[in-house]
DNA sequence: GTCTATACGGCGATAGAC
DNA sequence: GTCTATCGCCGTATAGAC
C-alpha cells in the first residue's frame, strides 16, 4: 500500500527550554500587536533565534498558536480556582472578577478572532472554552438552581454567558475607542451581583446606595 | 524646496460601475472567508478583472475596506430607520431586532476584528459605530428616561449596550461552535423587552408564557 | 478615465545541510 | 538541535497602453 508518507518532519521536544521561550515571545507579540503580528521572523527576532528554529518547534503557525492556547488554558483554570477560593460563597462575583482580568481577556479575544478564520484552531478554542465553561457552571450550580429578578427567572447559564461576555465585548469596543454604556453596564452588573450575592450572610440584604 | 511629490497616483471615480462590483465581490469574500480572505488577487478573480484594476480603484487594502464599510454604514442606517418604523412605540424591540440581523452583524464583527489590527480602519469603525449608536440612543430617549427592574435603575445606555452586544458575541461564539447559555439569554432579553415594552398599550401588561 | 504588466520585499512553508 | 536555501502568494508601487 502506498501510504502517503506520514510526515517525516522533525519536531522539537515539548520540554525544551527554547520552546518555552518561544511561547513567551509569541504571547508577548500577540498582546502587543495582535495575532496578525505573530510571524516566524518576528517571534524569532524577539527570542534572539532564527526563523527556521521556530519552525523546528512549531512546523506551522497553527501549531504555535495552539501550543500557546493550551499553555494559557491551564494557567487560566488555576487562576479561576484561586479567585473562586478568595470569593468563597460568591461564585458569580468570582466569575465576574476573573472575567474582567485584562490580560487573560485580551488574549482570549485575540484567540477568538483568530479562530474565526483558522479552522484548525477552532476546535482547540472550543475545547478550551468548554473546559472553562464547565468549571464556572459547576461553581454556580453549587449554590443555587435559579435566580429571580423581579419575577423574571434568570437561568444560571444565561448569567454565566453574560458575566463572561460583557468584559470581552467591552475590551473589543474599547480597543476601537468606543466606551458608550460601559460604565453604566458595569454598575448594573455590580448591583445585580450585590443583590443576589450579598456581602453579608443575610440573603437579599439591602446595600447602601454608595458611589 | 524639494517637496516630496504629492502622490500623482491616479484613482478611479466613485461612481464607476466597476467600483461598485468590486465592493460587492469584497463583501461576499468577507462573509465567506473573513477579512483575511480578501486579497487583491482574489477580489479581482471573483469580479473577473485583473488585480491591478482593483488597485486602481483602491490603492491600498485599507482603502477598499473603508469604502465597503462606508457603503454598508449608510444602508444599515436606512435599515434601522425602517425597522424602527415597523416597531412604532417600541424602540428597544426595534434595536433588538435590528441587532440580530445575521448578515449585518457578521460583517460588523468582521470589521471589528479587522479594526483591532489596522490602525487606519479603527477611526472609520469608530465613526460608523458612533453614527449607529447616536441613532439608536435617540430612538430610546424619545420614550423614557430610565427603566427600573426590581428597584434597580437601568440606564438607557446600558440597555443599548447590551442589546447591541449580545447578538454580536453570540455570533462570534457560534462561529466557534459554542452556544452555551445563548438560548436562555435570548429568552431573558425577550422577557425583559416584553416587560418594559408590552405589545398592548397597557404598561406592565403580563404576557402569556408562550413557547 | 480605465486598465495591464511587471518588479520588489515580506510572508508561511518545505527540504535538507551542518 | 540548529540553521540555510528555496518556493509560491501576498500587498504595494510604478510605467505605460488604450
Amino acid at each position: 500500500m502506498t501510504v502517503p508518507p506520514p510526515s517525516t518532519r522533525r519536531v522539537g521536544t515539548e520540554t525544551s527550554k527554547t520552546r518555552g521561550a518561544l511561547l513567551d515571545s509569541t504571547e508577548q507579540l500577540m498582546l502587543e500587536e495582535g495575532y496578525a503580528g505573530v510571524t516566524y521572523r518576528r517571534v524569532a527576532a524577539k527570542a534572539g533565534v532564527t526563523a527556521g528554529l521556530v519552525q523546528y518547534y512549531f512546523p506551522t503557525l497553527d501549531d504555535l498558536f495552539i501550543a500557546l492556547l493550551e499553555r494559557r488554558s491551564h494557567s487560566n483554570l488555576d487562576k479561576f480556582a484561586r479567585v473562586l477560593e478568595a470569593n468563597d460563597g460568591r461564585p458569580l462575583r468570582a466569575i465576574w472578577e476573573y472575567s474582567r482580568d485584562e490580560t487573560t481577556a485580551a488574549l482570549m479575544v485575540e484567540f477568538m478572532a483568530l479562530g474565526n478564520h483558522r479552522k484548525a484552531i477552532r476546535a482547540e478554542i472550543a475545547a478550551v472554552g468548554e473546559r472553562s465553561h464547565k468549571a464556572q457552571l459547576e461553581a454556580i450550580e453549587k449554590m443555587a438552581g435559579r435566580f429571580k429578578v423581579d419575577g423574571m427567572v434568570v437561568p444560571p447559564s444565561a448569567v454565566l454567558f453574560l458575566l463572561q461576555s460583557i468584559p470581552k465585548i467591552m475590551l473589543m469596543e474599547g480597543e476601537l475607542g468606543r466606551t458608550s454604556g460601559h460604565k453604566e453596564t458595569l454598575a448594573l452588573v455590580d448591583d445585580f451581583l450585590a443583590r443576589i450575592e450579598p456581602q453579608t450572610r443575610k440573603p437579599l440584604a439591602r446595600r447602601r446606595t454608595s458611589a
